[in-house]
DNA sequence: GGAATCCTACTACTGTGGTAGGAGAGCGTC
DNA sequence: GACGCTCTCCTACCACAGTAGTAGGATTCC
């Protein structure tokens, strides 16, 4: 209830996304990014979602010079942790297995990152096997 | 704008999956289905959000007995998918690979699921490495 | 046949996210 | 010192999800 559970609406992330690509950055600079990518919003579109955002504690502001700088204050990967969690809550009553297997199942891993996995995995199998010997 | 993007409310989502859990069902078993897992609706709210959900085409109804029967159209698994892909393109411009990576190292997953995945990316290993020989 | 029950259909209120305009303040420049 | 730029702050509007009440038809049960 005290808490907003990490609830973000689409334009939000994309504001917040923009703040994680250019670092940390005025609003002008974020509206930029926004088109840049192709994303056209009004300045007080931008300034409204920015302020919102530091409200349910997404981001911190400074003022220095004259505008207002804003950072995130979550970092992409802890949102996308906590996306993936919900998700499997959502429809696997919390088991992460199944939303794993459907990833590696139906997304193009590149080599490297097929690499970088099965040596993850390796380590896991290792650990579960034998947690006596550290090392 | 001619189709919604598969977005779905929180409330919308819990009762398409209550549909997943019982199959398909009236409006009162789908509640009773909401009640058993702790989530108090009104008779008339279930029903709202599944006419809802069937207009946005993620349910289909027919008049057996007395009353209409729901039944879900998408499956979890591909309810699954859609989300993931979401998440990626938010977070990560479509990539899959940080998000596996983060999951596998978050989650606590099963051996057998373990073992699952690292058969999986085994085929995917030879299928990448050695694409000329099917067999 | 009237009461109770269950269903559908319609209506309504509330919150909040997406979007943006306008007023007013600070500051540089001619 | 008036002009213009840019910023913040405030306000507003719409769409839609969440939630539920009410009316009225059908069925069931004494």
């Amino acid at each position: 209830m005290s808490e907003h559970e990490l609830e973000l609406g689409a334009a939000e992330l994309e504001i917040l996304r923009a703040l994680w690509d250019v670092g940390p950055a005025t609003v002008r600079a974020v509206m930029n990014r926004l088109h840049e990518r192709g994303r056209e919003l009004a300045y007080t579109t931008v300034q409204t979602v920015l302020t919102r955002l530091e409200q349910k504690g997404f981001v911190l502001s400074n003022k220095s010079d004259l505008a207002f700088v804003y950072r995130a204050k979550i970092s992409r990967e802890r949102m996308s942790r906590t996306k993936l969690k919900t998700i499997a809550h959502q429809l696997y009553d919390g088991a992460a297995g199944p939303l794993i297997l459907q990833l590696v199942r139906n997304e193009r891993l590149t080599p490297e990152e097929l690499a970088q996995l099965s040596a993850l995995i390796e380590r896991l199998d290792a650990k579960d096997k034998g947690p006596r010997q550290r090392r």
